[in-house]
DNA sequence: GAGTGGTCTAGACCACTTG
DNA sequence: AAGTGGTCTAGACCACTCG
C-alpha cells in the first residue's frame, strides 16, 4: 500500500468488519486519527469519505462518525465486478459453458453501441452454472483492436481477468441498465428455465481508464436467482 | 450556493450538459480552473472529483480530464429518489392514489427491520399510475417517533418533500435491494397487470443524516415498465 | 466554550504522458 | 523537459453540537 489515505481507509474498513469498532459507537475525532496514524487531517479525511461513500460510516457535523453495520449481512454486488469474482465470494460451486467465441463484422446496431468504424468484434456467449443449474447467460461483444486475441480457454476462465492482468489494461467505469424483458428463444434453449416467464437483462457499456469504449455486455439472469444490492447517498446537487 | 467547490461543479457540469464542452474533449487543466474560478488546486480538485463520480468526465493522469457524454440521453435513476421527483424528470401525467394511512403496532418482523422497541408504525399503501396505466405499488412503513403525524394529502403530494421542507429533517442514505419475483394478490389487484407474471420489488432501507432509521419501503413495479440505470467505477481498495 | 466535522489555501513532491 | 493529475502537509476559519 503506497497511499496513505488507502491504508488507513483499509485500516478503519477491516476494523469494522471485524467488529473492533462498534456499530452505533463513534470513530475516534479526525484529530485523533491524524496523530495516531501519523497523518494529517486531510488525509483522515480522504479515507472518511471514502468510508462514508462505501456505507461504513456515517459523518455527522459537529457530533463524529458513527460505524454503520450495513456490511454485517451483504456483500457488494453493485458496482463493476465479473461473474468470477462474485462466484468466489458467494461459494458453491460454479461453472462455465463456453458456446461461442468468434470473430464477426459488427452488425449496424453493434457498430454504433460500440462507437466503431472498420473495427471486428469478438463474439463470446457464455453459460454460468451455479449448483447445477444453468442460471446466467453472457453475451459479451469486445472490441477487436483493443483486445486483439481471445481464447476458449480465457472465456471460460476470466476475461476480465486476463485483460487486467495480461494485456495489463485498466477497467475504469461503466454505463449499465437493468430491465426485465421477455425470455428469447435462446434463453429457453441456453438456461434452466422452470416456469419463470420473465428474464433480468443487465446491459454494460464497459470502459477502460483512459475512456475507451471496449465492450459491449448483456447479462440475462433467471429472475429468480437475481438479486441487485446498492448503497445510495440523498445528493443534492 | 456557498461552497466555492459546488459552485464550480455545478458551472463544469451545466457546461458539460449544454454541450459547451464537447464530448471526448479536454477540460481545461486543475491549474488552469484554479486560476479560472480564482480558487486553490485542491477545490478545483474536489469539484473534478464530484465530477468523475457522477460520470461527467474521466481524469487520466499526465494528460487531462476528457469529457463523457454518458448524460445526453439518460436522466439519473439510480440513487435515492422519491417517486414525484422521477415524475418530475419524466414527465408525462401521473397520479397517486393512497389506499391506506394508518398507524399500527409493528408486526415482530417489521420491529425488528426498523429496529423498534415500543414505537408505532405509519402503514401507507399508495399506488401510481403514470399515462392511465396503474403501474407500481409503494408500501411504506415510517417510525412515528420520527413522523409524528402524517395525513392522506401529504401521502397525496409527497413524504419526502414533507419530511424535509416541513419537518426539516435531512435524508442521509439508503440501503437497497432489487428482486424480481412473483406478484402478490395484492400487486394483482392494485396494478394494472396484463400478463406479466413477474413483479420487481425494490426494498430500501432509508436513513437520516445522523443514522436513525426512519422508513423501510417495498416498491413494487410492473416488470415491463422497470428501469435502473446505474454508473458504475471500478474500484479496487 | 470546547470539541467536532466542513471548507479552503499555498505550496510541496511524485508519477505519468507527450513532444 | 514541460505539463498533467495524484498525494500530502500545516494551518486557517467556519458551522454545528453539547454540556
Amino acid at each position: 500500500m503506497r497511499n496513505k489515505y488507502l491504508e488507513v481507509f483499509n485500516d478503519i474498513a477491516s476494523q469494522i468488519k471485524q467488529g473492533s469498532f462498534e456499530p452505533q459507537s463513534k470513530l475516534p475525532s479526525e484529530h485523533e486519527l491524524a496523530t495516531t496514524y501519523e497523518t494529517s487531517r486531510e488525509t483522515v479525511r480522504k479515507a472518511l469519505n471514502l468510508l462514508a461513500q462505501n456505507g461504513y460510516i456515517q459523518k455527522i457535523r459537529g457530533k463524529g462518525s458513527i460505524v454503520l453495520d450495513l456490511h454485517k449481512y451483504d456483500f457488494p454486488v453493485s458496482g463493476l465486478v465479473s461473474f468470477k469474482e462474485i462466484a468466489n465470494v458467494v461459494g458453491g460451486d460454479s461453472r462455465t459453458h463456453v458456446h461461442e467465441v468468434t470473430l464477426n463484422n459488427p452488425t449496424p446496431d453493434l457498430r454504433r453501441k460500440l462507437e466503431l468504424d472498420e473495427e471486428l468484434v469478438w463474439h463470446v456467449v457464455r453459460v454460468r452454472e451455479m449448483e447445477g443449474e444453468r442460471i446466467i447467460l453472457d453475451k459479451d461483444y469486445i472490441n477487436q483492436s483493443i483486445v486483439p486475441t481471445l481464447t476458449r480457454s480465457t472465456c471460460e476462465e476470466s476475461i476480465y481477468r486476463y485483460i487486467e492482468e495480461e494485456l495489463e489494461l485498466d477497467i475504469g467505469f461503466a454505463k449499465k441498465e437493468i430491465t426485465v424483458e421477455e425470455p428469447s428463444r435462446e434463453d429457453l434453449q441456453l438456461l434452466d428455465f422452470e416456469s419463470y416467464s420473465n428474464i433480468v437483462v443487465i446491459r454494460n457499456f464497459v470502459y477502460l481508464k483512459d475512456a475507451r469504449l471496449f465492450q459491449y455486455t448483456e447479462s440475462r439472469h433467471r429472475p429468480d436467482k437475481f438479486r441487485f444490492v446498492d448503497f445510495a447517498r440523498r445528493e443534492k446537487l
